[in-house]
DNA sequence: TCAATCACGCACTTTCAGGTAACCACGAAC
DNA sequence: GTTCGTGGTTACCTGAAAGTGCGTGATTGA
């Protein structure tokens, strides 16, 4: 147990990259720093997110700290999901990410077509 | 082809999401920020990666124009790995989440021994 | 009265990330 | 003449990740 280098893999810095190096929780966690959300509606939101991806990943992010589950005891069932600060600081950073994604998307698709014609 | 939303899962902009989303990549792109690297060097530096997803995520990250490969034609051989420009731009922005992990990992532990303690 | 909402849990199946190991070509050094 | 270093490729195999689909139980809207 180092003191916190990614490069060493028995380093639990580790464990938290693979964590966080996950696509669903980089769609959840900028989408949790716009406004809490239930799950139905992170749902609508996420686009081709199976119902058991959503809670499992929001369970693993729970159990880390980043996400904070608030369940008003009411029926229906109604349950709320919020960043910790901790996970607000992360999700700046994830949402970094998905614009990146946004901007450079088409120049990645671009290379890909040149790699691939020229190596046919 | 929408104009660029991560949350579709239709658009490309999510493949590329998908693409950056990855625990080697997350390790590679840094790494070359610092300076460019041979295939030896980078297997010395990222502890835990085999050859085979050295190889296979380098050729990714080539194929999509974020990493130059450049062969001097020589024997023994001796190839290096840079970042492009649009390559260096990620790896800013992914360098930040490795910092982030080595910064933040503990708390992720405790919380996770919190939230498995509590659940007994 | 029928369907849908909400937030899941569970069983089953499929996909794929990733590991191991063998192989290659070439030149230099021993 | 055979062993090493370099930068790979290929085939094979497995375990974990992820998708599919069904059940649940009270409640509200059409």
């Amino acid at each position: 147990m180092k003191s916190g280098d990614v490069y060493d893999p028995t380093c639990s810095a580790r464990d938290a990259l693979e964590l966080i190096a996950s696509k669903w929780a980089m769609l959840i966690l900028p989408a949790l720093r716009e406004e809490p959300m239930r799950n139905s509606a992170l749902l609508r939101k996420i686009g081709g997110i199976s119902q058991k991806m959503l809670t499992q990943t929001l369970r693993e992010l729970e159990r880390n700290g980043l996400v904070i589950r608030s369940d008003k005891q009411t029926r229906p069932p109604h349950v709320e999901y919020t960043l910790s600060p901790l996970g607000a600081s992360l999700g700046d950073a994830l949402s970094v990410l998905d614009r990146w994604a946004e901007r450079h998307f088409t120049a990645l698709d671009e290379a890909r077509e040149r790699f691939d014609n020229e190596r046919v």
